[in-house]
DNA sequence: ATGGTAGTCCAACTA
């Protein structure tokens, strides 16, 4: 099984890129974050005619996340806790989570809050929001050790200073500080391991870079998104890969996909 | 030449 992790900042700018890349890809499994649309804006029927399913969660035209199989959709949710910081005035639940079983594996696609800078309370809700995540994944792997767990997404952490291409240049920066590089290390101490590293080792290697001040051709990026599997999901990872191709050209998202290969069930 | 973003929807915000 392929399964896939994409921030393609909106799916309506760039539908036909999206859907080429799912069709030639032989993916799955694909979790797609900043669809930047509502519900009932998302372009399902597309997929549909690829022959995926999908289940997506958009409720203004920031955020939104979703979720394309044909491997099976069930037990769809949009909530890993009933314990999720809100944000805003007033405070809301924004949509940046969405989970459900396919295939055998439960897989969240996770659009983590950006932080914004270090003084802001949008940094203060991405720290809550991430222990939030952590709490719920420990109670997950607490019921059933042997769960198949997939937290793939937009992390909006470069965990170590191998992840950026300037460690001065995001000095006092969101993305690098201690406090979200520990909710990271929080996340795989828990139990889930970042499984695309070992077949995509750094320094140098990114899945985003900025539109601005011509980063990309610069190969000056973060690797800021990720794959984090539970140990019986690690179990059967083969192979993982960064398509820094689909950041090419016209159209393209400032992210690049991730897809992970895994072993049949033993 | 010494430059240089893109998405949401039209003013400003988000990333």
């Amino acid at each position: 099984m392929r399964l896939a992790t994409w921030n393609v900042n909106s799916v309506r700018a760039r539908l036909d890129r999206v859907l080429a890349w799912i069709d030639r890809s032989d993916v799955d499994v694909v979790a797609l974050q900043e669809t930047k649309c509502k519900d009932e804006q998302f372009p399902e029927q597309a997929f549909l005619d690829l022959g995926y399913e999908v289940a997506h969660h958009g409720l203004s035209q920031w955020n939104g996340v979703a979720l394309v199989s044909r491997v099976g959709l069930e037990d769809v949710s949009t909530q890993f806790s009933p314990d999720v910081p809100h944000f805003g005035e007033p405070a809301a639940a924004e949509a940046r989570a969405i989970g459900a079983t396919c295939g055998g594996v439960r897989v969240w696609s996770l659009y983590v809050p950006n932080g914004r800078t270090l003084q802001d309370p949008h940094y203060v809700y991405k720290l809550a929001w991430l222990e939030a995540l952590r709490s719920a994944g420990v109670g997950w792997l607490g019921q059933d050790p042997q769960a198949q767990v997939a937290l793939v997404g937009d992390f909006n952490i470069a965990p170590t200073d191998d992840d950026v291409w300037d460690v001065d240049f995001f000095a006092g920066a969101t993305h690098v500080s201690e406090p979200e590089r520990a909710a990271f290390r929080s996340l795989v101490d828990a139990g889930f391991a970042d499984v695309v590293r070992p077949y995509a080792p750094g320094p140098g290697t990114f899945t985003y870079w900025d539109y601005t001040q011509l980063r990309f051709p610069k190969r000056q990026g973060m690797r800021i998104d990720f794959v984090l599997g539970s140990p019986a999901l690690q179990a059967r990872v083969s192979g993982a890969t960064i398509d820094r191709e689909e950041r090419k050209g016209k159209g393209a998202s400032d992210h690049a996909p991730v897809i992970v290969e895994l072993a049949p069930n033993a």
